[in-house]
DNA sequence: CCAAAAGTGTTCTAAATACACCCATGG
DNA sequence: CCATGGGTGTATTTAGAACACTTTTGG
């Protein structure tokens, strides 16, 4: 039990207190060739130089940790306009070989097809890894961010069922289907899951039919407004 | 769209990179006199002097923010080994008046009999609130700390109803009741509540009695390992 | 026309809810 | 002995799980 000086915890202000950096880190899912994906970026400096890690960057003055990753996202990988949520927060001491750093982990859904990646000289590389098939190199604690991750979407969809950004706009009940059985490993019933997601009223039939599929199925898309 | 400096993503030990200052808060929540109260402390400092807050401090060099959470209450309050959970991160820019700081709150239930306060001189007082009678004065933004705290423990307890450390070791199911009913502000079937409950199966009946009340209630307690 | 995928309803089971009387104890 | 609170079971409703056949379309 240190720092018991007097009043430290009232002391927000106080001129010598301890200063840390605070990085952001976002794991982008992706659902591609039938796969749930995730957006790593290879690291090119020195510690874990040439590792896999997720997309992130230290926080600066004029920013909240939120506005970070989204800002951290578009330098690194040309993303730009994503939804994404926060997680949770790392704080253990020995996450960076050098320096203390607190690290807040951030989650976004995105359509791969409709956000092409940019790639500057801001990373080594940058490549969309199938959650079943993830690097062997990662950097720092990322495989355990990226697995906290992984539960949190899945902890998330299950509450909410709202892939929205993992499928194109318009999209028929078996794709749907599917995406659902890929992220949980899982095979459920045609029947039960469609009862299921009509009932939760996320997504509504266009009536319009896919074209070029047997079985012609009806293309529903989700509802406006929530 | 600031900071495209090259690779600033990956430089973690960047030099001159931003450091702030990292708080912890945790709310303590007692059930006393019938009624849920949490745990306040009063600021003798600039800046709010005399407001309401939440027990919290400064993140050190060579803690965690749990550990933090953890010292500071300890420091403030006497109150120690008390079990606590992470609940969010605030990150806004304009939490404190003067300096930038991120905080992260916890979460703690105590039986307020087993726990005296100790008052020290780092804070000016220290009381427990009714969660319905909060002081008009409160710090910064702790208003809405404690309503995310509230709202933390509803979703929790909802979800396991391990009120363990709210009530004595042995209690009866009419005080779990009253408990439960005083927490989520409803009224349950005594029947119902009761086949729930026992149906988590976490709670064991000891066959004891409790003695001085009408009915001779059967005393129960949290089973051990879990 | 036929193979492949889409669409659709009912039964069964489990969980949650509503509801009323008798028993034990303290005073 | 009586007033107060404690203890208990059943019937109903609702949500989730299991399950098979017909229709539409592409090739």
């Amino acid at each position: 039990m240190k720092n018991q000086n007097g009043g430290l915890a009232n002391i927000r202000v106080k001129p010598d207190s301890y200063e840390c950096t605070i990085t952001t880190d976002i794991a982008v899912f992706g659902y591609l060739d039938g796969k749930l994906k995730i957006l790593l970026t290879k690291r090119s400096l020195a510690n874990y130089k040439s590792h896999w890690l997720l997309p992130g960057g230290t926080m600066d003055a004029d920013e909240t940790v939120e506005e970070c990753a989204k800002k951290t996202l578009f330098v690194l990988t040309g993303l730009e306009n994503i939804r994404c949520e926060y997680i949770k927060l790392y704080s253990a001491l020995n996450r960076h070989p050098i320096k203390r750093v607190v690290t807040a982990s951030f989650c976004a859904l995105i359509q791969p097809e409709k956000h092409p990646l940019v790639l500057t000289d801001n990373v080594e590389s940058l490549e969309w890894f199938s959650m079943d098939d993830l690097p062997t190199h990662i950097a720092f604690d990322h495989t355990h961010l990226i697995n906290d991750a992984y539960n949190f979407l899945k902890e998330n969809l299950e509450d909410k069922l709202h892939f929205g950004e993992l499928l194109p706009k318009q999209f028929t009940l078996s794709e749907l289907q599917i995406l659902y059985e890929t992220i949980f490993e899982v095979k459920v019933d045609k029947r039960n899951f469609r009862k299921r997601i009509m009932q939760i009223n996320l997504i509504t039939n266009t009536r319009k039919k896919k074209r070029g599929v047997k079985g012609g199925p009806f293309l529903f898309e989700y509802k406006l407004i929530h």
